[in-house]
Formats: structure tokens, C-alpha cells, sequence
DNA sequence: AAGATCTTCAACCGCTTGTTT
DNA sequence: TAAACAAGCGGTTGAAGATCT
């Protein structure tokens, strides 16, 4: 079979679509539709190939494509599916009214895929903690000595919660939101990280409560960045109704750490 | 303030699959 | 049945913007 030339051999443009470009794309789609995407540029006055033309109006021109952010269960579905299908995006958009593949595809790359890496990561530090220390949580020391955390700045991409010591343990740290937009990494810089992680057990944040902590008149700060949030958890009630988390709640993953302090057992003295 | 580095995402590339001749 | 063609798919790239130093 001989492959067809490739659209500069053809003298055909390529790179980013222009305005008038995706006009003419619209107009003529809606017009006479797309029955055969090889025609159609030429048809349409359009010096692209039919690749092209067909990638554009499936990942950006189709009239319903959703726009925006995804949302909480949007990037849970795509998760779960994931988890079933594998890598085909295709299928897992198809789920996903208004979602292409494409889209779906970068989303679980830049986002998604981190966010599993480490939710995967403290999980497995967790489990084997539990293993061999018994029901009261130790990340600390897991965590600084695990081989599976490759770098300190891996190791306190989460916010700490100090066990018990807090004043020394906050006061070492100051934290800045990277990417507040878009991305759920939280990045911590800490003067002494290793010191540090001695004193910290590591739940998973995200933006949000950077975002809505650093509005909250009441809450107070360190370096005016970061939030600090008084316990006791009286109960694991109190948790799950979110107390200290400025509004989060349980759907917005905090259930791993629901789990923990569930079964440590130990709600009091928890400060961070 | 400026250069370096990182992140994001639209678009491309090459392969596979399905359909037509 | 095989060749030719068209469409679809997933991996990868690179420009642009954001962030860091």
C-alpha cells in the first residue's frame, strides 16, 4: 500500500488554525457536512489536509463541545475508566458527552496521572506502615526513608499536618499554591526539609484550600500564605463534615484521609 | 527585570482498522 | 483475495504562557 504524501509535500499549511480557517471549516460543515474529510478542503477553499481539517472540528469546532474545566466527576469518571480500559481515550470519551479524546488524553497526563502517582505513593507508605507499626499512623518516618519517594521536594509535594509538636514544625515550612488555576500539585518549601518530615503525617490538598483558607479572615497564617487550622477532631463526624478544611469536604478527596484517621483511631490533637 | 525552566494543550505523525473496489 | 483508500486512534511534539530563580 502506498502512503499518501504528507501534507507539506503537498504544499499544504500546517500548525495553528486561523480564524478565517476555522470559519470556512464551520460554514462549510454546516453546510454540506463532512461525508468525505479528503474532499473536503479543497472543496471548502481550505489549504489543509483532511486530517487536519477533521482533527479540528473534532477537538475544537464541533458545536457540542464542552468548554472549560473538568469537573470533580468528570476527572473521577475518567479515572475509573482508565482504571477499566486502559490508555483508550477514545472509549473513555465516549463516556464523556462533550469531552474528546484528545482533551481527555491531556487532561490525564498533566493532571491526573501526577495526582494518582501520589495518592498511589502515600497510600503504599501507609499500608506498609501499618503493616509493621500497627494501628497508629506513622508517615513520617516512611516517608523520609522511602525508597519509592524519589526527591524532598516529591516527598513534601503534600501539606504536613505536624503530629503534636505543631509550633515548630509550622513555623519551619511557608507554602505557595503552584499553577492555582488549573493544576492540584501543592508545592511546600521547607527550611529544613528533613528535619521537617520528622514532625509530618501527609494528607493530599488541593488548591482550593489555599484559595478559600488564605480568604478566610479567621483563619490565621504563617508568611500570610499559609492557613493554619486548629483541632481537635472531636469526633470523626467533626472530619467528615469537613471542620478545619475551610469547606472541603469529603468529595473532594478527602476520604483517603478519612480512612486514616479512622483507623488510627486518634481524632485529638491535630494540628496543622 | 530578565533569562531559565516548567507546564499546558492544540496539532501533528505514524500506525491500525474498516470499507470499497 | 488483495490492493487502495479513508477514518480513527494513541503517542509525541513544540509554541506559548506561567512560574521560578
Amino acid at each position: 500500500m502506498v502512503r499518501a504524501p504528507c501534507c507539506e509535500k503537498m504544499g499544504l499549511k500546517k500548525g495553528p488554525w486561523t480564524p478565517e480557517e476555522d470559519q470556512l471549516l464551520v460554514s462549510y460543515i454546516q453546510k454540506y457536512g463532512h461525508g468525505n474529510w479528503r474532499a473536503l478542503p479543497k472543496q471548502a477553499g481550505l489549504l489543509r489536509c483532511g486530517k487536519s481539517c477533521r482533527l479540528r472540528w473534532i477537538n475544537y469546532l464541533r458545536p457540542d463541545i464542552k468548554r472549560g474545566n473538568f469537573t470533580a466527576d468528570e476527572e473521577e469518571t475518567i479515572i475509573k475508566l482508565h482504571e477499566m480500559l486502559g490508555n483508550r481515550w477514545s472509549a473513555i470519551a465516549a463516556k464523556l458527552p462533550g469531552r474528546t479524546d484528545n482533551e481527555i488524553k491531556n487532561v490525564w497526563h498533566t493532571h491526573l496521572k501526577k495526582r494518582l502517582q501520589k495518592t498511589n505513593q502515600v497510600q503504599s507508605i501507609v499500608n506498609s506502615d501499618s503493616k509493621t507499626r500497627g494501628s497508629k499512623l506513622s508517615i513520617k518516618r516512611s516517608v523520609s526513608n522511602s525508597s519509592s519517594v524519589t526527591t524532598q521536594s516529591e516527598a513534601v509535594s503534600f501539606i504536613g499536618f505536624p503530629e503534636k509538636d505543631t509550633t515548630s514544625s509550622v513555623s519551619a515550612c511557608t507554602a505557595s499554591s503552584s499553577d492555582c488555576g488549573r493544576s492540584m500539585n501543592v508545592a511546600m518549601k521547607c527550611e529544613d526539609v528533613d528535619s521537617s518530615l520528622e514532625h509530618y503525617v501527609l494528607p493530599q490538598i488541593d488548591e482550593s484550600f489555599w484559595s478559600e483558607a488564605a480568604m478566610d479572615e479567621n483563619s490565621p497564617t504563617i508568611d500570610n500564605k499559609l492557613p493554619v487550622h486548629q483541632y481537635p477532631f472531636d469526633s470523626a463526624e467533626s472530619f467528615q463534615q469537613g471542620y478545619g478544611y475551610n469547606g472541603l469536604n469529603f468529595d473532594d478527596g478527602m476520604d483517603f484521609w478519612y480512612d486514616i484517621f479512622i483507623r488510627t483511631g486518634d481524632f485529638t490533637e491535630l494540628t496543622f
